[in-house]
DNA sequence: GTCTATAGCGCGATAGAC
DNA sequence: GTCTATCGCGCTATAGAC
């Protein structure tokens, strides 16, 4: 759609707004002062509340898909290291790259039914990403259950540190997605990371 | 606090809207028409929305507490069966008993600080509950990793279920339970379940 | 305990000047 | 591309009759 330099730059200050207040909370005065503009004048960049949001999903979900994507094309083929790598790359998205991919997990329902309909695809494509992956290792025998249960299960414990973990607190966000992995492969070397 | 029967049967209406539409997009007068009453006869029960909101969230956390406790008390000590138990409650709580406990998860944040401060109680006896059951596991030898981290990645990949999981499709939520404790004890015998 | 009526406010969005 | 000004609506909450 449009990509404007100037639009991005206003969707990563909604994104923003949007993990802190929550989409609901957030009122177009706040993202017009946060951008430094009065409300009327961000109607010219987006034509409604609800488009903003979905700039915001698109952008968090594709900046995702891009970051999982080019990690695991760094990483080789070890099974263990492959889920290691997408569990590190998802927790990146959520909180060093911040904000539009957890927009993205927490706002979906928000969305009107025909940008849900076309963004759609962008969702699928990552959990697809991480199906492949959980795929591998179950073949690998290093993990065990359903392919689309494990996903999700896995999934939510990450998504959910969304609501818990400190990001500057004693663990760094690839030490967690370590701590997860281990959790699930503890017959693994994990020891001397 | 007042506890009246109309009061707790107007609670667990409240619950259900809010877990379709979310605290904020909830307006008082959809819930008086839930109720049958008028909006202005709302505020005759609550003082205002968030008191609402306070009590679906200590209903739904007490009986959170109250069923694992049961459960609990009732399953035996090994560490295995105890694990099943709580997930299994759980996902009771989340699926079956249906929405308060989804209501205290998902909207905790929209709780104003008084309230808040209130009900952590609750919250972290319930909790407490699940950190002494890892404790037996991971003392058993049959999970691994720090015992708060564990009990955090658990619950997240079972509250996240809500966002995913249906409870009238191919799996029963007990079945569901089942399959993600499978996964964290891949050594363990449950496949004669 | 419920009603009617409405106060008072903040919201999303628009119009037209610059 | 941003401004000022404002419309019209729906919201939470209140007041007072019944």
């Amino acid at each position: 759609m449009n990509a404007s330099p100037r639009r991005k730059e206003l969707t990563r200050l909604a994104a923003q707004l949007f993990v802190q207040e929550g989409f609901d909370r957030t009122t177009v005065r706040m993202l017009a002062q946060e951008m430094g503009i009065k409300s009327g004048s961000l109607f010219h960049h987006f034509k409604d509340k609800h488009e903003i949001l979905a700039a915001v999903i698109e952008e968090g979900t594709q900046n995702a898909l891009n970051i999982a994507q080019q990690a695991l094309d760094d990483c080789g083929r070890d099974p263990e290291v492959r889920l290691r790598t997408m569990a590190r790359a998802h927790l990146e998205t959520l909180f060093a790259d911040r904000n539009a991919h957890v927009v993205a997990l927490f706002e979906w329902r928000r969305l009107d039914p025909s940008a849900s309909a076309h963004l759609r695809h962008l969702r699928d494509a990552y959990e697809a990403l991480w199906v492949d992956v959980i795929d591998d290792a179950l073949r690998a025998g290093i993990l065990h259950g359903d392919r689309f249960l494990v996903a999700r299960f896995v999934l939510g414990a990450l998504n959910w540190t969304v609501r818990w973990y400190d990001p500057h607190g004693a663990r760094t966000p690839d030490e967690l997605a370590d701590e997860l992995v281990a959790m699930l492969l503890p017959n693994a070397d994990t020891t001397n990371v």
